[in-house]
DNA sequence: GCTTAAATTCAACACATGATGAGTTCATCT
DNA sequence: AGATGAACTCATCATGTGTTGAATTTAAGC
């Protein structure tokens, strides 16, 4: 009868480290909901069931723990040969469904709304954001493609406005519209924006 | 040589009230720059030149002066006919237009961004712009164009998600294009959305 | 089994935030 | 001219923030 949950002192805990994976999955939750400024470093230590002081110890500072926790957004690598291997005729429809796919899922959407987030409101994570989508997104699509960077970020502008209505700001009709629904009536348009060939 | 200028000491000072109005002017700059949390009463006073009590004994709490500072985005009430009165088959080309000339002048675009970006991070500035959004814009201009809703909030996502990347995030090259290429890259597919009639 | 290094908490700092109540100066109304 | 109320500042509170240094416990290497 004296093993009652003590408030657990200092000192290493028995077993494996886990506590590192924890904090980085509070951390991306937390980034996500409220931003980079908006999630604090206590309430994502308190999330992860650890003292503040121990997020410092393994990721330096708070930017350091942002970049450590937003690794891995996409992985734009693997996603557009599946999208580049559906017909030609078909590019826009497919882009949109894979879109949908990825925002649906809570866990999947939840660094992309965190990227978004922070880098509405902080100037560096919008630089990282800038840099991150210009490089590994856009520059890649667009020569895959054959299509002008304009033409690609009119696309991608169409997908996030679309998400951001639907998911972050939740206006009816457009939030519980059925999937399908959204790819007949946005399909079109990001095909037309990927048809014109390059200049 | 007695005349230096004293931080100025309580009182009301000499002259008609002007402070209410810079109060605001200071809050809607930086509420637009910062987000509703990122945005601090302090700050917003001491842009104004003002002591924060101040701020209090006017709009009574933050939230009275973030309402406050938001009365009047658009007046959609005016822009509205300005833009129906365009002929139909160019509804797409002069809506684009519109909203360009109003994100490019920084004044005009000061009280949207604020509520956008406040409505990223705080669920009350989100509720706020959803209720307005849906009531002041999506309804009347789903009304006058006769047009499903889904399809104008297709329209309007595009609109967003372009200015966002053109002037919060600021990528290249859309961020510099001129504004006539984004019309006749972007109009036709506003059109495609107000061309499908009511089901 | 001893030593070194890593994991973990505690206590504290310096500072910023939103809010409040009391006090002072001016404008306005009679 | 005097009274009332509005405009305005000061000092202060309670709370939350990011960060730091020291102390303690466990895991790994020899």
């Amino acid at each position: 009868m004296t093993g009652a949950v003590r408030s657990r002192g200092p000192g290493r805990r028995p077993g494996p480290t886990e506590t590192r994976e924890a904090i980085l999955a509070s951390a991306r939750e937390l980034f996500a909901e409220k931003g980079y400024d908006g999630a604090s470093l206590r309430a994502i230590a308190r999330e992860a069931g650890v003292d503040p002081a121990l997020v410092h110890h393994f990721f330096g500072n708070k930017e350091g723990v942002f970049i450590a926790a937003m690794r891995f957004p996409v992985d734009p690598g693997r996603l557009l040969p599946v999208i580049m291997a559906a017909p030609r005729e078909r590019l826009g429809e497919t882009m949109v469904r894979t879109f949908l796919e990825i925002w649906s899922d809570a866990d999947r959407r939840a660094p992309i709304l965190a990227m978004l987030r922070s880098a509405m409101t902080n100037e560096r994570a919008a630089a990282m954001m800038r840099e991150f989508v210009s490089s590994a997104l856009f520059a890649r699509a667009g020569a895959a493609a054959d299509v002008p960077l304009v033409n690609v970020q009119s696309a991608a502008g169409q997908l996030i406005g679309v998400m951001l209505l639907r998911y972050v700001i939740r206006v009816e009709p457009i939030a519980s519209v059925p999937e399908e629904e959204l790819v007949t009536l946005i399909g079109p348009s990001i095909q037309r924006y990927l048809d014109h060939s390059a200049p």
